[in-house]
DNA sequence: CGTGAGCTTGATGAGGGTCAAAATAGGTGG
DNA sequence: CCACCTATTTTGACCCTCATCAAGCTCACG
């Protein structure tokens, strides 16, 4: 059940397509801002194409011209860069439901490499499509800005995190946002569980620490009996708490 | 000249108001998107009242419902957060010519505080007549959706530079980056001089660094004859030099 | 001329990086 | 089903950057 092979997984998408591959999209941006059912279901037949993108590989590439927009359907991806010194650091991360990248708002190019960091599954959205439907239809335009919106509140979120909280409230609030976030799209399970499609080397890129250091976080947060976590499942155990212990307030997900 | 009173400040705002104190900002967002000379001048009728912020003071409050567009016409500001541990964490830099918040663009509330760092003028625009405006000549919201861009870049970026990069280089950055986007604007004056309203202490919230470490981090660069720093009054000595130090590649800060 | 804000300096130590190697876990081909 | 291989997780030892504490210094301002 676990991060299964690509394969297998395109098939599910495809099998699943009709009962609404793009379900979580539209799920996402109706959370984000409320639509008409006729708005959701042109939302719906926008996302005209989807193909999967194999871990570790870029899904939009650093400096690229946006010519559509690129929605996640499924997995899970990061917004990176490269340093000189071949280090890498993640500046953001991308959901199920959510936009890619959102440089289609301002026809400005792709600032940041965006990685696949399972496997995963890209819908695509023509803009010309888009801005005709979003003539007619201001609310799907106006979700798509709060989208933006909330995803520069989670880039400050980071910055906070990076420049003032030390490796066990960093790990606690990373994993209490994408707690949250999976909740908004129902991809939290029975029992607080989640998926999370991350090496802890990968947890270190994301958060500015070694993985020596992100190891031994994870087992103090074990030991507090707070989270279980391995090859990829993420169970909260004491969420109070590890809210507490990240000093986590999740009004900066809110679309409003 | 370098922080003046503030009573001064807006007496020189008032005596300027005529030659464009509003002119930043029309610069500035006509350098994100070229604009037509109407639409220029339509973007200065709109800033229609400017005040005064004091040194330390608000100018927008965190969970505060966008009324308005506020822009900034002198001076600095910054977003920040207070966290539970009387510390601050700033997240971001409001220049001359930039908005303070880009909530208004999705109706959304103010995620962070924005205080003014020295003494500030700040200009409102009603979101009535901006979206009136913007219905005609849609190059002004357009326009405005490439500065949310940017500031979503400076944003990452600074979650690089606090995930990966030691003080001396984020120190480096962050004088790279306020050196550029103040020549865009034309706050730089000769000798690659410019005013940067913050103490040490500042500087540290900033950089998630401690005052003292600032201290140390700047006499560095002073010994290795990179910059000048005293007062407010930074000097940029050797620009291809502290580029290097904080490999810093400034395409980030373009629109397109 | 005192006072406070900001800057500078020194000493000490903790949080986290780096290096190196062992233990596990999947994943593959025989 | 086993043997092997590689990626990931875990552990231990050592060290460095940067935080903290504390005190002295400078300078603008009342």
């Amino acid at each position: 059940m676990n991060s299964p092979p690509v394969s297998e997984l395109t098939a599910n998408a495809h099998a699943r397509r009709d009962q609404g591959e793009h379900d979580v999209f539209v799920r996402r941006l109706n959370a984000l801002y409320p639509l008409q059912p006729h708005e959701s279901k042109a939302l719906e037949t926008l996302v005209d194409a989807s193909y999967a993108v194999l871990p570790h590989h870029d899904i939009l590439h650093e400096q690229q011209p946006s010519k559509e927009a690129l929605v996640l359907l499924e997995g899970l991806a990061c917004h990176y860069k490269v340093l000189d010194s071949a280090r890498r650091q993640m500046t953001g991360f991308v959901l199920p439901g959510d936009f890619c990248d959102f440089g289609f708002l301002s026809s400005s190019a792709t600032r940041q490499g965006v990685m696949a960091l399972g496997p995963t599954l890209v819908g695509r959205i023509d803009l010309r499509q888009l801005s005709a439907v979003g003539d007619k239809m201001p609310n799907i335009l106006l979700a798509a800005m709060r989208a933006a919106s909330v995803d520069q509140a989670c880039a400050r979120e980071l910055v906070i995190s990076l420049g003032a909280r030390d490796a066990l409230q960093r790990l606690a609030h990373f994993l209490c946002e994408m707690y949250h976030r999976l909740r908004i799209v129902g991809l939290v399970g029975a029992g607080a569980q989640f998926e999370l499609a991350m090496t802890q080397a990968e947890l270190g890129e994301a958060l500015g620490l070694s993985t020596v250091h992100i190891n031994r976080t994870i087992q103090q947060l074990r030991k507090q009996k707070l989270i279980t976590m391995s090859q990829g499942l993420v169970t909260i155990l004491d969420a109070a708490g590890r809210e507490a212990a990240a000093s986590f307030d999740p009004r900066y997900l809110r679309p409003n």
